[in-house]
RNA sequence: GCCGCAAUAGCUCAGCUGGUAGAGCACAUCAUUCGUAAUGAUGGGGUCGGGGGUUCGAAUCCCUCUUGCGGCACCA
């Protein structure tokens, strides 16, 4: 007998080995029916599952959250039915479940596209119609290997030999169509249902090594309604809006062209939030005693072979040709480490100058792969808020913990509360001695460990001179991108030659924390950008408010309020031009301009102001002295506004 | 870098199976002085991403390069 416990409490013993359809029976007819799926002690399972030890039983309708992945799964393995149906000879290998839907990977000669999708899709709805049960078979494995050989599914063959012994060969079938399977699935492919959509096609490497044969990915999205799949759609829509290379054009931000691929043109406007952004962190990092320094953009490649980059990263490195006056090839520097740490061995340093800390907005270029690229997200010339810490064993815990409450305290300014943190260990390629990547990791994990916040471990992710926690950003369109770092470095000062000297007198090697918290101005920018869907506050936006005329009789009072907002340091623009005051609004609305200021004959008599906010359609009039206070209190920026208060 | 897709005016895009390029917005000029998301008229603007080929003829077909887009891989 097996003891089983239900939601309520309630417990009841069942003969070993009953399954889960038969008990949902067993309580009535229409529980059976409407169940899909089964957990025990919360692990998702077939209902038809046998259950042979005592364990909490809850059964999953379809529209219960968890069952949504089943939905998701489930759909996949239609997806590749129908495939090869359409298309026999395709070889299937997987199909997982993933944020929002899932993709299925197959092995074609020619890739599917998304002009196949109509297709596809028809002859799912078929097959979800058809409304086959799955059922689950365990296959010996030399049977397993057998069957699938025969069949022509190579990919599948090793992945069979890839299930580690003594698991069982599970097989799903969907009437005539089988695919081998972890599970589980739900009880018959009609529960699929209608609410799915073939979003795009890939090319993806078997197993993700580039050395494998390339196969053809569709990828697709799944819900358990109609209305959840509309509300979906509706979203990317909405995120593409805020596409950052969209507002950038937009906002006349930046551009790129062919020329200087991967490098941004920042205009004007752009530029002015760029600098924002720089005089925001270095108002940040002085206040937390950086220095700031500038090193060279090129420097002679020995120094690059030295600190061990160019064995690593040749092939992402930018050069400078030989020539006739001086033959030696110089490195357009990916990196700011080597040169702080130049300025570092420059003087003799004592014990009493550590921590040393020194700071650079650092413009590096790096090769990266073409189909890399994306926006500001990812360029090949960037500047980085990068800085390098020298210091002792003893003080790696506490400076790491410095930096890490300084970065979440910023994003916290910007708005991003919640950053994924991930602490990446030793990689294969690394340089140094294994006691070295123990005391860095340790002392990394206790400072992430004092910080009390989630992380998530990256095995094996690490820099090749030493273990880093990384900060993790989302975009609009939910991609992560890695913006902070903290490293810890017990290597490359040693390799550099750089040195202090202790209490004894002797020379010791320091150790060199790095550390960026936007990590690229550029990339922070962008995500910057999607986070506010370009509605930026005011301390941020490039031009802050425009005082807009209604007809050319307010026009000197106009440019008394500009003069005005200027003296209080606000970024204006005066739009005196002989047009509707519908024309204008809606043109600095689509500008994404924080504040209109509205003046009219009445406004220039009263000396007041109409104030118009992004975003709203109110108007609040404001005596001019009170509305330009106001502006010019919101425009400071949030490190200033604390330190003012605190004042 | 790999797989696929794309590139036409500043922007968004149309241009069917090859027959010499079009719209809206933007821009310029003129008129309009108007109370919170588009006033009207007129006008200028394109080696159809670069190069090569097929053809009597190429934006259109083929090859190639470049750049971009979506993934994959990479990311000091």
């Amino acid at each position: 007998m097996v003891a089983v416990t239900f939601p309520d409490g309630a417990r009841r013993d069942y003969p070993d080995g009953i399954t889960g359809l038969d008990i949902a029976k067993g309580i009535s007819p229409s529980l059976a029916k409407r169940t899909v799926a089964m957990a025990l002690d919360g692990a998702l399972a077939d209902l038809t599952d046998r259950i042979e030890r005592d364990a909490r039983i809850e059964f999953l309708a379809r529209d219960d959250k968890r069952a949504l992945e089943l939905i998701r799964h489930d759909c996949a393995h239609v997806l590749a039915e129908a495939v090869q149906t359409l298309w026999p000879g395709t070889q299937v290998t997987i199909g997982p479940v993933i944020e929002n839907g899932f993709y299925y990977d197959f092995a074609r000669n020619e890739p599917f596209t998304p002009e196949d999708f109509p297709a596809i899709e028809a002859k799912m709805c078929e097959i979800v119609a058809r409304d086959r049960p799955f059922t689950k078979e365990v296959w010996a494995r030399d049977q397993a290997k057998r069957v699938f050989r025969d069949k022509g599914e190579l990919f599948k063959v090793e992945l069979i030999d890839a299930i580690a012994p003594g698991e069982p060969i599970k097989i799903y079938k969907q009437g005539d169509w089988f695919d081998l399977c972890r599970g589980p699935h739900m009880t018959s492919t009609g529960k699929v249902g209608a609410a799915f959509k073939l979003m795009r096609t890939a090319g993806a490497y078997w197993r993700g090594d580039p050395r494998n044969p390339t196969l053809s990915r569709i990828y697709g999205t799944a819900w358990a309604s109609e209305a959840e799949l509309g509300a979906y759609l509706k979203q990317i829509e909405e995120a593409e809006k805020r596409d950052h290379r969209r507002l950038g054009r937009e906002m006349d931000l930046f551009h790129f062209q062919e020329e200087a691929p991967g490098s941004v043109f920042w205009h004007p406007k752009g530029w002015t939030l760029f600098q924002m952004l720089e005089n925001y962190i270095r108002r940040r990092q002085s206040a937390a005693g950086y220095m700031e320094v500038n090193a060279p953009q090129l420097m002679d490649s020995s120094l690059w072979v030295a600190s061990g980059h160019m064995e690593t990263f040749r092939d992402a490195m930018f050069f400078t040709q030989p020539r006739e006056e001086d033959e030696r090839t110089f490195v357009i520097k990916p990196m700011n480490c080597p040169g702080h740490i130049q300025i570092f061995k420059n003087g003799l340093k004592s014990y009493r100058d550590l921590p040393f800390k020194l700071a650079e907005f650092g413009k590096v270029h790096r090769f990266e792969p073409s189909g890399a690229l994306h926006g500001l997200l990812r360029v090949r010339a960037f500047t980085q808020d990068d800085a390098h810490v020298f210091i002792t064993e003893d003080q790696i815990a506490a400076e790491c913990l410095a930096m890490n409450d300084l970065i979440l305290s910023i994003y916290e300014d910007f708005g991003f509360p919640d950053v994924t943190i991930k602490f990446s260990d030793r990689p294969d390629k690394r340089i140094g001695a294994d006691e070295a990547w123990d005391k860095a990791e340790a002392a990394l994990m206790a400072a992430l460990e004092a910080s009390r916040r989630p992380w998530t471990l990256n095995k094996g992710e690490g820099a090749f001179y030493g273990p880093k926690l990384e900060y993790v950003l989302r975009d609009a369109i939910g991609r992560d991108w890695q913006c902070g770092t903290v490293q810890v470095d017990l290597n490359m000062p040693g390799r550099l030659g750089a040195f202090y000297i202790d209490d004894h007198s002797d020379k010791v090697v320091p150790v060199m924390l790095h550390r960026a918290m936007f990590g690229s101005l550029e990339r922070f920018a962008g995500i910057m950008i999607e986070h506010y869907a370009g509605h930026l506050p005011l301390w941020l936006a490039p031009v802050q408010c425009v005082v807009a005329t209604i007809t050319s009789d307010a026009d000197d009072y106009a440019r008394q309020v500009v003069a005005g907002a200027l003296r209080l340091g606000l970024r204006v623009e005066g739009d005196l031009r002989n047009e509707k005051i519908n024309y204008k609004v809606r043109e600095h609305s689509l500008a994404k301009v924080p504040a209109l200021l509205v003046v009219g004959k009445k406004e220039a008599a009263e000396r007041a102001v109409s104030i118009r906010r992004l975003g709203s359609q109110q108007q609040t009039v404001l005596p001019l002295a009170q509305a330009l206070a106001m502006l010019g209190h919101e425009a400071v920026a949030p490190d200033v506004k604390r330190l003012k208060e605190a004042a």
